[in-house]
DNA sequence: AAGCAACCCAACCGCCGTTTC
DNA sequence: TGAAACGGCGGTTGGGTTGCT
């Protein structure tokens, strides 16, 4: 049975032949394709304006890159789906001239595979339950998820510490290590829905939908602090908190001299810029952020400090960044459930079992994703062998 | 060389949200 | 306002290719 498109006219199925090929390329480039089921019929060929639509899409489209991923392309593809899953079509968007149907193949003929080598659940990109006793990590780091692990640095000192972390001052067990790959980018809390609405693009049509929160969701403290949550960004190789945020108060402080007016983060490798990158971005935003915020708009929404702040609050450093936690990408576990592993997607995002929706192009504008910069969290510890 | 299995990937299927009438 | 048309998406299929026995 064919699309309904396709029932009301004899059309041929299967692979395009040249001819095909040539006469829907030479249609399309002369007249382009504003109906796309008037397509066929114009361009003399018998098939359905869908099937023309993918052909031209997937293998006809002049700017198409043709040939093998590069292994910076399967790092933003791993990046993205760690987030996103199988969102084929928002995954493509982060790399030019690749289709989500070329994609979406590569994932299922190369990656999953290399994850599943690795041990890894290529759905949740967390160990697979059989592989977990395999990758016990040291006290240093309490993590005993590799693929949690891939998120803590070393700082030469034999101590791995996160780069980011993100914790609720009321609820010290709860410090949660986020990579900045994970991290959304400040956004606007949706009282009624008591999540995060991410994305201030000038296109508000593209505003995905709020996540709510969850019950349970570690952060939302309904009782004190207004569910406020520390987020602190530290260099890897250092103690010190370099960004700190209080989107609730419409501020935020940084030990940076950066300038804000380059915003984004440079290309280079090291996450203290990266974060500098985020800092600037954040600081413009936190006010806006802030202004839209309702009293008691999921609990107060997001508070990020700094060690200042933390003072004033009578808080020492470890009590709000604390020991690194270990961390879960996705798996849907409660919080406070004698699980070891924190659901970020969820926790960051919203309901375990919801779709992750924020906007990615705003974080790829934040210099969330830095995989173009040839370096990717933690996929570096994976063998890329294809 | 033949048979088989595994793999790759183009294309299809079915569903969903949006637009049009 | 509801139905139909349309565009887009993710999941799945099946034919061609490759590698192994």
């Amino acid at each position: 049975m064919g699309h309904h498109c396709c029932s009301k006219q004899k059309v041929k199925r299967g692979l395009w032949s040249p001819e095909e090929d040539e006469k829907l390329l030479r249609y399309i480039t002369a007249n382009g394709h504003s109906c796309w089921s008037a397509v066929p019929k114009n361009a003399g060929l018998q098939r359905c304006g869908k099937s023309c639509r993918l052909r031209w899409i997937n293998y006809l489209r002049p700017d198409l890159k043709r040939g093998t991923f590069s292994e910076q392309e399967e790092r933003t593809i791993l990046d993205v789906h760690r987030i996103l899953g199988n969102r084929w079509a928002q995954i493509a968007k982060h790399l030019p001239g690749r289709t989500d149907n070329e994609v979406k193949n590569f994932w299922n003929s190369c990656i999953k595979k290399k994850l599943i080598a690795q041990g890894l659940d290529p759905k949740t990109h967390n160990l697979l339950p059989a592989s977990k006793n395999l990758h016990s990590h040291s006290a240093n780091n309490p993590s005993n998820n590799h693929a949690a692990s891939q998120f803590y640095s070393s700082n030469g000192n034999g101590n791995d510490t996160p780069p980011f972390t993100i914790s609720s001052p009321t609820k010290s067990p709860a410090t949660v290590a986020v990579p900045p790959s994970m991290l959304p980018p400040p956004g606007l809390y949706d009282g009624a829905n008591r999540g995060m609405v991410m994305g201030q693009h000038e296109d508000h049509a593209h505003h995905h939908a709020a996540v709510p929160m969850q019950q349970g969701y570690p952060y939302d403290d309904h009782n004190n602090n207004n569910g406020a949550l520390l987020m602190s960004f530290r260099d890897r190789n250092s103690a010190t908190v370099h960004v700190s945020m209080d989107f609730m108060n419409g501020s935020s402080n940084s030990s940076s001299s950066i300038d804000h007016a380059a915003g984004m983060p440079s290309a280079g490798n090291d996450f203290n810029q990266q974060g500098m990158g985020m800092a600037a971005f954040m600081h413009e935003t936190a006010a806006m952020w802030a202004t839209v915020i309702e009293p008691d708009g999921m609990g107060g929404g997001i508070e990020m400090s700094h060690q200042q702040q933390q003072q004033r609050q009578g808080l020492g450093q470890d009590e709000v960044v604390g020991p690194p936690a270990p961390m879960m990408m996705n798996g849907g576990a409660e919080a406070g459930k004698g699980v070891d592993m924190m659901d970020v997607s969820s926790a960051v995002y919203g309901s375990a079992g919801a779709t992750t929706a924020f906007d990615l192009e705003l974080m790829e504008s934040c210099g969330m994703f830095y995989s173009g910069a040839g370096h990717s969290i933690g996929i570096d510890q994976l063998q890329w062998d294809c």
